[in-house]
DNA sequence: TCCGTACCCTTGGAAGTCCTAGTATATTGC
DNA sequence: GCAATATACTAGGACTTCCAAGGGTACGGA
Protein backbone atom coordinates (compact mmCIF):
# COMPACT_ATOMS: atom_id res chain seq x y z
CA UNK A 1 0.00 0.00 0.00
CA UNK A 2 2.70 2.61 0.59
CA UNK A 3 6.60 2.25 0.92
CA UNK A 4 8.65 3.77 4.47
CA UNK A 5 7.97 7.75 4.46
CA UNK A 6 10.75 9.36 5.34
CA UNK A 7 9.41 10.81 8.61
CA UNK A 8 7.25 9.32 11.18
CA UNK A 9 3.75 10.96 10.62
CA UNK A 10 2.90 10.53 14.08
CA UNK A 11 5.50 12.61 15.19
CA UNK A 12 4.90 14.97 12.59
CA UNK A 13 1.14 15.66 14.11
CA UNK A 14 2.44 15.87 17.96
CA UNK A 15 4.56 18.55 16.85
CA UNK A 16 2.10 20.33 14.68
CA UNK A 17 -0.22 20.15 18.28
CA UNK A 18 2.56 21.15 20.40
CA UNK A 19 2.79 23.92 17.69
CA UNK A 20 -1.16 25.13 17.78
CA UNK A 21 -0.64 25.11 21.89
CA UNK A 22 -2.29 22.19 22.47
CA UNK A 23 0.97 20.66 24.36
CA UNK A 24 -0.71 19.55 27.34
CA UNK A 25 -2.94 16.50 24.48
CA UNK A 26 0.00 16.23 22.45
CA UNK A 27 1.47 12.80 23.88
CA UNK A 28 -1.95 11.07 24.19
CA UNK A 29 -3.23 12.25 21.31
CA UNK A 30 0.08 10.66 19.64
CA UNK A 31 -0.16 7.45 21.87
CA UNK A 32 -3.76 6.95 20.83
CA UNK A 33 -2.75 7.62 17.11
CA UNK A 34 -0.13 4.97 17.60
CA UNK A 35 -2.33 2.85 18.88
CA UNK A 36 -4.98 2.90 15.66
CA UNK A 37 -2.05 2.88 13.67
CA UNK A 38 -0.33 -0.74 15.19
CA UNK A 39 -3.76 -2.18 15.56
CA UNK A 40 -4.07 -1.35 11.80
CA UNK A 41 -0.78 -2.84 10.68
CA UNK A 42 -1.27 -6.40 13.21
CA UNK A 43 -4.83 -6.39 11.84
CA UNK A 44 -3.34 -7.02 8.01
CA UNK A 45 -0.66 -9.29 9.29
CA UNK A 46 -3.59 -11.94 10.62
CA UNK A 47 -5.43 -11.27 7.77
CA UNK A 48 -2.67 -12.15 5.42
CA UNK A 49 -2.10 -15.64 7.61
CA UNK A 50 -6.18 -16.38 7.31
CA UNK A 51 -6.90 -15.45 3.79
CA UNK A 52 -5.56 -18.72 2.53
CA UNK A 53 -7.77 -21.04 5.29
CA UNK A 54 -10.34 -18.78 3.69
CA UNK A 55 -10.74 -17.06 6.73
CA UNK A 56 -11.49 -12.99 8.58
CA UNK A 57 -10.05 -12.15 11.66
CA UNK A 58 -14.03 -11.92 12.51
CA UNK A 59 -14.83 -15.27 11.46
CA UNK A 60 -11.57 -16.52 13.32
CA UNK A 61 -12.66 -15.23 16.54
CA UNK A 62 -15.85 -16.71 16.52
CA UNK A 63 -14.67 -20.33 15.26
CA UNK A 64 -11.63 -19.81 18.30
CA UNK A 65 -13.89 -18.85 20.53
CA UNK A 66 -16.30 -21.74 20.04
CA UNK A 67 -13.16 -24.50 20.14
CA UNK A 68 -12.58 -23.28 23.56
CA UNK A 69 -16.25 -23.56 24.54
CA UNK A 70 -16.65 -26.46 27.30
CA UNK A 71 -20.18 -27.78 25.96
CA UNK A 72 -19.24 -27.42 22.35
CA UNK A 73 -22.19 -24.82 21.79
CA UNK A 74 -22.55 -21.22 22.76
CA UNK A 75 -26.04 -18.87 22.53
CA UNK A 76 -25.56 -16.45 19.92
CA UNK A 77 -25.51 -13.40 22.59
CA UNK A 78 -23.02 -14.99 24.67
CA UNK A 79 -20.78 -15.38 21.95
CA UNK A 80 -21.36 -11.24 21.24
CA UNK A 81 -20.46 -10.40 24.61
CA UNK A 82 -18.00 -12.24 24.76
CA UNK A 83 -15.80 -11.22 21.73
CA UNK A 84 -17.35 -7.65 22.67
CA UNK A 85 -19.38 -7.29 19.31
CA UNK A 86 -22.40 -6.11 18.30
CA UNK A 87 -25.12 -9.25 17.89
CA UNK A 88 -25.45 -8.01 14.01
CA UNK A 89 -21.84 -8.77 13.34
CA UNK A 90 -22.30 -12.47 14.88
CA UNK A 91 -25.49 -13.11 12.99
CA UNK A 92 -23.50 -12.03 9.67
CA UNK A 93 -20.27 -14.11 10.85
CA UNK A 94 -22.67 -17.34 11.15
CA UNK A 95 -24.28 -16.52 8.70
CA UNK A 96 -21.29 -17.01 6.24
CA UNK A 97 -19.21 -19.98 8.64
CA UNK A 98 -22.48 -21.73 8.32
CA UNK A 99 -22.54 -21.39 4.32
CA UNK A 100 -18.96 -22.49 4.28
CA UNK A 101 -20.08 -25.59 6.56
CA UNK A 102 -17.55 -24.58 9.12
CA UNK A 103 -20.34 -23.70 12.10
CA UNK A 104 -24.02 -24.89 12.29
CA UNK A 105 -26.81 -23.55 13.90
CA UNK A 106 -29.61 -24.93 16.54
CA UNK A 107 -32.05 -24.33 18.18
CA UNK A 108 -32.00 -24.27 22.24
CA UNK A 109 -33.36 -26.79 23.96
CA UNK A 110 -35.32 -24.51 26.56
CA UNK A 111 -35.18 -21.20 25.61
CA UNK A 112 -37.18 -20.53 22.18
CA UNK A 113 -35.66 -17.07 21.85
CA UNK A 114 -32.01 -18.34 21.73
CA UNK A 115 -30.07 -19.83 19.01
CA UNK A 116 -26.93 -21.94 19.47
CA UNK A 117 -24.01 -21.85 17.35
CA UNK A 118 -21.44 -25.01 17.32
CA UNK A 119 -18.22 -26.34 15.36
CA UNK A 120 -18.50 -28.74 12.83
CA UNK A 121 -16.08 -31.56 12.61
CA UNK A 122 -14.67 -29.67 9.82
CA UNK A 123 -14.88 -25.70 11.42
CA UNK A 124 -12.89 -27.57 14.78
CA UNK A 125 -10.26 -29.16 12.27
CA UNK A 126 -9.89 -25.34 10.54
CA UNK A 127 -9.93 -23.79 13.81
CA UNK A 128 -6.29 -25.85 14.74
CA UNK A 129 -4.80 -25.20 11.62
CA UNK A 130 -5.79 -21.13 11.81
CA UNK A 131 -4.85 -21.45 15.01
CA UNK A 132 -1.26 -23.03 14.54
CA UNK A 133 -0.69 -20.42 12.03
CA UNK A 134 -1.27 -17.51 13.79
CA UNK A 135 1.04 -18.61 16.49
CA UNK A 136 3.38 -19.23 14.38
CA UNK A 137 3.36 -16.36 11.84
CA UNK A 138 1.96 -13.32 13.98
CA UNK A 139 2.14 -14.30 17.85
CA UNK A 140 5.51 -16.03 17.73
CA UNK A 141 6.81 -12.59 15.64
CA UNK A 142 5.02 -9.69 17.40
CA UNK A 143 8.42 -8.17 17.03
CA UNK A 144 7.49 -6.58 20.79
CA UNK A 145 10.25 -7.17 23.25
CA UNK A 146 8.83 -9.99 26.46
CA UNK A 147 9.19 -6.85 28.89
CA UNK A 148 7.10 -4.76 27.02
CA UNK A 149 4.38 -7.42 26.20
CA UNK A 150 3.90 -7.18 30.10
CA UNK A 151 3.86 -3.62 30.19
CA UNK A 152 1.66 -3.55 27.46
CA UNK A 153 -1.02 -6.28 29.08
CA UNK A 154 -0.49 -4.41 32.06
CA UNK A 155 -1.17 -0.78 30.57
CA UNK A 156 -3.75 -2.07 28.47
CA UNK A 157 -5.49 -4.09 30.70
CA UNK A 158 -5.98 -1.05 33.39
CA UNK A 159 -7.64 0.73 30.55
CA UNK A 160 -9.62 -1.55 29.55
CA UNK A 161 -11.12 -2.26 33.08
CA UNK A 162 -11.35 1.35 33.21
CA UNK A 163 -13.62 1.86 30.39
CA UNK A 164 -15.93 -1.01 31.94
CA UNK A 165 -14.63 -4.39 29.79
CA UNK A 166 -14.60 -5.98 32.94
CA UNK A 167 -15.59 -6.06 36.82
CA UNK A 168 -13.01 -8.61 37.93
CA UNK B 1 -23.65 -2.48 23.46
CA UNK B 2 -22.59 -4.72 26.56
CA UNK B 3 -22.67 -4.21 30.12
CA UNK B 4 -19.33 -5.62 31.63
CA UNK B 5 -18.14 -9.07 31.60
CA UNK B 6 -17.50 -10.80 35.11
CA UNK B 7 -14.02 -11.75 33.91
CA UNK B 8 -11.53 -10.10 31.20
CA UNK B 9 -11.85 -12.09 28.07
CA UNK B 10 -8.38 -11.33 26.89
CA UNK B 11 -7.20 -13.32 30.53
CA UNK B 12 -9.13 -15.92 29.44
CA UNK B 13 -7.83 -16.28 26.20
CA UNK B 14 -4.23 -16.16 27.62
CA UNK B 15 -5.31 -19.03 29.97
CA UNK B 16 -6.69 -21.04 27.09
CA UNK B 17 -3.37 -20.84 24.86
CA UNK B 18 -1.88 -21.81 28.04
CA UNK B 19 -3.98 -24.76 29.23
CA UNK B 20 -3.44 -25.74 25.32
CA UNK B 21 0.42 -25.52 25.33
CA UNK B 22 1.49 -22.97 23.73
CA UNK B 23 2.55 -20.94 26.46
CA UNK B 24 5.48 -19.49 24.39
CA UNK B 25 3.20 -16.94 22.76
CA UNK B 26 0.50 -16.56 24.58
CA UNK B 27 1.49 -14.04 26.23
CA UNK B 28 2.09 -11.96 22.67
CA UNK B 29 -1.32 -13.05 21.51
CA UNK B 30 -3.11 -11.32 24.63
CA UNK B 31 -0.80 -8.26 23.88
CA UNK B 32 -2.30 -8.16 20.66
CA UNK B 33 -5.57 -8.85 21.25
CA UNK B 34 -5.54 -6.06 24.08
CA UNK B 35 -4.87 -3.59 21.60
CA UNK B 36 -7.53 -4.82 19.02
CA UNK B 37 -9.89 -4.21 21.99
CA UNK B 38 -8.46 -0.97 22.62
CA UNK B 39 -8.64 0.78 19.64
CA UNK B 40 -12.04 -0.53 19.22
CA UNK B 41 -12.99 1.11 22.12
CA UNK B 42 -10.74 4.37 21.57
CA UNK B 43 -12.26 4.63 18.01
CA UNK B 44 -15.85 4.20 19.84
CA UNK B 45 -14.93 7.51 21.68
CA UNK B 46 -13.96 9.46 19.02
CA UNK B 47 -16.77 8.73 16.91
CA UNK B 48 -19.34 9.39 19.79
CA UNK B 49 -17.33 13.43 20.24
CA UNK B 50 -17.22 13.90 16.19
CA UNK B 51 -21.23 12.19 15.85
CA UNK B 52 -22.68 15.55 16.97
CA UNK B 53 -20.12 17.43 14.45
CA UNK B 54 -21.40 15.45 11.32
CA UNK B 55 -18.25 13.61 11.05
CA UNK B 56 -16.45 10.30 11.21
CA UNK B 57 -13.15 9.21 11.73
CA UNK B 58 -12.01 9.02 8.62
CA UNK B 59 -12.94 12.43 7.40
CA UNK B 60 -11.86 13.95 10.33
CA UNK B 61 -8.04 12.87 9.77
CA UNK B 62 -8.57 14.09 6.63
CA UNK B 63 -9.80 17.28 7.74
CA UNK B 64 -7.30 17.40 10.28
CA UNK B 65 -4.51 16.39 7.58
CA UNK B 66 -5.42 19.35 5.05
CA UNK B 67 -5.43 21.78 8.28
CA UNK B 68 -2.14 21.60 8.92
CA UNK B 69 -0.81 21.59 5.30
CA UNK B 70 1.11 24.55 4.48
CA UNK B 71 0.44 25.11 1.61
CA UNK B 72 -3.86 24.52 2.67
CA UNK B 73 -3.90 22.12 -0.39
CA UNK B 74 -2.47 18.30 -0.72
CA UNK B 75 -2.54 15.71 -3.98
CA UNK B 76 -4.76 12.93 -3.26
CA UNK B 77 -2.15 10.24 -3.18
CA UNK B 78 -0.18 12.76 -0.40
CA UNK B 79 -3.22 12.20 1.56
CA UNK B 80 -3.71 8.84 1.14
CA UNK B 81 0.78 8.15 2.16
CA UNK B 82 0.38 10.18 4.90
CA UNK B 83 -3.07 9.14 6.93
CA UNK B 84 -1.97 5.64 5.54
CA UNK B 85 -4.84 4.23 4.07
CA UNK B 86 -5.56 2.98 0.43
CA UNK B 87 -6.32 5.04 -1.96
CA UNK B 88 -9.61 4.22 -2.48
CA UNK B 89 -10.50 5.36 1.21
CA UNK B 90 -9.57 8.40 -0.15
CA UNK B 91 -11.20 8.87 -2.58
CA UNK B 92 -14.42 7.87 -1.15
CA UNK B 93 -13.48 10.26 2.29
CA UNK B 94 -13.10 13.02 -0.34
CA UNK B 95 -16.48 12.44 -2.54
CA UNK B 96 -18.47 12.73 0.84
CA UNK B 97 -16.55 15.53 2.35
CA UNK B 98 -16.81 17.54 -1.11
CA UNK B 99 -20.65 16.55 -0.98
CA UNK B 100 -21.10 18.02 2.46
CA UNK B 101 -18.65 21.34 1.06
CA UNK B 102 -16.08 20.90 3.57
CA UNK B 103 -13.58 20.00 0.60
CA UNK B 104 -13.25 20.62 -2.92
CA UNK B 105 -11.22 18.79 -5.42
CA UNK B 106 -9.25 20.94 -8.21
CA UNK B 107 -6.79 20.13 -11.14
CA UNK B 108 -3.57 19.63 -10.72
CA UNK B 109 -1.65 23.05 -12.19
CA UNK B 110 1.18 20.63 -14.18
CA UNK B 111 -0.21 17.16 -13.88
CA UNK B 112 -2.96 15.81 -15.27
CA UNK B 113 -3.67 12.78 -13.44
CA UNK B 114 -3.28 14.64 -10.27
CA UNK B 115 -5.93 15.84 -8.28
CA UNK B 116 -5.59 18.04 -5.45
CA UNK B 117 -7.78 18.32 -2.44
CA UNK B 118 -8.53 21.71 -0.49
CA UNK B 119 -10.16 22.87 2.82
CA UNK B 120 -13.27 25.44 2.19
CA UNK B 121 -13.69 28.06 4.70
CA UNK B 122 -16.51 25.96 6.11
CA UNK B 123 -14.02 22.88 6.35
CA UNK B 124 -11.61 24.65 8.11
CA UNK B 125 -14.04 26.39 10.68
CA UNK B 126 -15.10 22.44 11.45
CA UNK B 127 -11.68 21.11 11.39
CA UNK B 128 -10.99 23.18 14.53
CA UNK B 129 -14.28 22.95 16.55
CA UNK B 130 -13.83 19.58 15.77
CA UNK B 131 -9.97 19.19 17.10
CA UNK B 132 -11.31 20.98 20.27
CA UNK B 133 -13.68 18.68 21.00
CA UNK B 134 -11.42 15.68 21.12
CA UNK B 135 -9.13 17.85 22.86
CA UNK B 136 -11.28 17.80 25.52
CA UNK B 137 -13.28 15.08 25.47
CA UNK B 138 -11.15 12.17 24.39
CA UNK B 139 -7.17 13.29 24.47
CA UNK B 140 -7.62 15.09 27.20
CA UNK B 141 -8.76 12.36 29.15
CA UNK B 142 -7.16 9.52 27.89
CA UNK B 143 -7.14 7.56 31.42
CA UNK B 144 -3.37 6.63 30.68
CA UNK B 145 -0.77 8.19 33.25
CA UNK B 146 2.14 10.12 31.67
CA UNK B 147 4.59 7.45 32.05
CA UNK B 148 2.29 5.20 30.43
CA UNK B 149 1.90 7.10 27.72
CA UNK B 150 5.73 7.87 27.25
CA UNK B 151 6.22 4.05 27.27
CA UNK B 152 3.64 3.36 24.91
CA UNK B 153 5.04 5.87 22.58
CA UNK B 154 8.57 4.18 22.46
CA UNK B 155 7.23 0.91 22.29
CA UNK B 156 4.82 1.50 19.37
CA UNK B 157 7.31 3.51 17.82
CA UNK B 158 9.34 0.81 17.75
CA UNK B 159 7.14 -1.55 16.51
CA UNK B 160 6.11 0.73 13.84
CA UNK B 161 9.54 1.46 12.87
CA UNK B 162 10.16 -2.58 12.35
CA UNK B 163 6.76 -3.06 10.30
CA UNK B 164 8.51 -0.60 8.13
CA UNK B 165 5.98 2.44 8.62
CA UNK B 166 8.94 5.22 8.32
CA UNK B 167 12.63 5.40 7.44
CA UNK B 168 13.77 8.21 10.00
C1' DT C 1 -55.53 -16.07 31.86
C1' DC C 2 -53.68 -12.38 29.51
C1' DC C 3 -51.12 -8.15 28.81
C1' DG C 4 -46.99 -5.63 28.95
C1' DT C 5 -42.21 -5.68 29.30
C1' DA C 6 -37.89 -7.65 28.49
C1' DC C 7 -34.95 -10.28 25.70
C1' DC C 8 -33.00 -12.74 21.33
C1' DC C 9 -32.17 -12.79 16.74
C1' DT C 10 -32.62 -11.13 11.91
C1' DT C 11 -33.18 -7.75 8.14
C1' DG C 12 -31.97 -3.55 5.76
C1' DG C 13 -29.12 0.49 5.45
C1' DA C 14 -24.97 3.50 6.11
C1' DA C 15 -20.05 3.76 6.63
C1' DG C 16 -15.38 2.25 6.52
C1' DT C 17 -11.58 -0.81 4.74
C1' DC C 18 -9.32 -3.28 1.09
C1' DC C 19 -8.83 -5.53 -3.59
C1' DT C 20 -9.12 -5.88 -8.65
C1' DA C 21 -9.68 -3.58 -12.81
C1' DG C 22 -10.08 0.19 -15.84
C1' DT C 23 -9.16 4.98 -17.75
C1' DA C 24 -6.38 8.83 -18.31
C1' DT C 25 -2.01 11.18 -18.05
C1' DA C 26 3.42 11.24 -17.58
C1' DT C 27 7.71 9.68 -18.36
C1' DT C 28 11.24 6.90 -20.25
C1' DG C 29 13.71 4.34 -23.88
C1' DC C 30 14.48 3.28 -28.52
C1' DG D 1 8.42 10.87 -32.36
C1' DC D 2 6.29 6.75 -30.63
C1' DA D 3 5.73 2.67 -28.00
C1' DA D 4 6.19 0.72 -23.39
C1' DT D 5 6.07 1.43 -18.66
C1' DA D 6 4.68 3.82 -14.57
C1' DT D 7 1.59 6.68 -11.94
C1' DA D 8 -3.02 8.82 -10.32
C1' DC D 9 -7.53 8.46 -9.63
C1' DT D 10 -12.14 6.11 -9.92
C1' DA D 11 -15.69 2.22 -10.29
C1' DG D 12 -17.53 -1.99 -8.48
C1' DG D 13 -17.43 -5.77 -5.21
C1' DA D 14 -16.47 -8.27 -0.75
C1' DC D 15 -16.22 -7.78 4.06
C1' DT D 16 -16.97 -5.90 8.78
C1' DT D 17 -19.06 -2.76 11.96
C1' DC D 18 -22.84 -0.31 13.82
C1' DC D 19 -27.71 1.45 14.17
C1' DA D 20 -32.75 1.27 13.71
C1' DA D 21 -36.68 -1.51 13.30
C1' DG D 22 -39.32 -5.64 13.42
C1' DG D 23 -41.03 -10.46 14.68
C1' DG D 24 -40.91 -14.20 18.11
C1' DT D 25 -40.48 -15.96 22.66
C1' DA D 26 -40.41 -15.74 27.97
C1' DC D 27 -41.88 -14.14 32.19
C1' DG D 28 -44.22 -11.54 35.88
C1' DG D 29 -48.12 -8.98 37.66
C1' DA D 30 -53.05 -7.81 37.39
Amino acid sequence: MGSPLPRDPIAEARHNWERHGWGDVAAPMAAITAIMRTQQILLARIETVLKPLGLTFARYELLALLSFARSGALPMNKASALLQVHPTSVTNAVDRLEHAGLVARSPHPTDGRTTLIELTAEGRTLAKRATAALNAEVFGKSGFADDDVEHLLRVLGDFRKAAGDFTD
